[in-house]
DNA sequence: GTTTTGTTTTACTTGTTGTAGAATAAAGAC
DNA sequence: GTCTTTATTCTACAACAAGTAAAACAAAAC
């Protein structure tokens, strides 16, 4: 009997990263238990284990809490993360602009405002 | 005896898909093979295995050569697909401003220029 | 028709992620 | 101070993606 998994490769992991962004102070693997584990339960290792993969790519930390439990907070902002990723594929690109052109043709109209506005100033 | 990998994971892939997009033309499974094979050989056979994972995954498409063989051609340029990769990531971005902000910071004086004019256009 | 050349099938290995029980450590209760 | 409860680490396996290529197959070329 094959057992399938809940998840996709990858989706595990970005929902604990995305609790830690989402929240403004650092949180317990209990806390973030309860926050990915929404429809379907994970078990408190599970969450552990994907938080110390986490630690070893340098993307989260950890902090001993006022008591015995840990707190773990994300050492960037989703914010910086996403423009960290964007900027790495811009770095092997011979043709930068040709990239920006298809870019800023993919953005909405107000993503456009904002991004023309940021290099503006 | 533990046999260690050449490679990393998704190297030979971006190797052969990146031949692909260098190419004016569509290339031969051994013209691609004699590209990435420049430092250590690699049989044609996981050339054509990876070739047909980028299928696949709809990143490359065959054609038949006038002849025996099959040509293969990218179905995006490395700068359409570069700018699919980045706007995925503005995609589940809540303030996608802020990241816009983070990102012009990474970037280089004239890229941010070639940024800026594309957007003036 | 046999050899040569090109492609598909099959298959195994490694690395990453999902998953969590078992073992361990440490705090709190009594 | 021992016992229980609670939190973390260790160990392990399953699933999937990717690297790797031999074996089998197909079809030119001779």
């Amino acid at each position: 009997m094959t057992k399938k998994l809940k998840r996709q490769p990858g989706e595990l992991e970005s929902l604990v990263l995305g609790s830690l962004w989402e929240s403004s102070k650092p949180l317990t693997s209990q806390e973030i238990q309860a926050i990915v584990g929404r429809s379907g339960e994970v078990a408190l290792t599970t969450v552990l284990t994907v938080l110390s993969r986490l630690e070893d790519k340098g993307l989260v930390a950890r902090d001993v809490d006022s008591g015995r439990s840990l707190r773990f907070r994300a050492l960037e902002s989703r914010e910086e993360h996403t423009a960290r990723s964007m900027l790495s594929f811009i770095d092997d690109q011979t043709n930068p602009a040709l990239a920006f052109s298809y870019f800023a043709k993919g953005l909405s109209k107000s993503q456009r405002a904002a991004l023309k506005k940021i290099l503006g100033e």
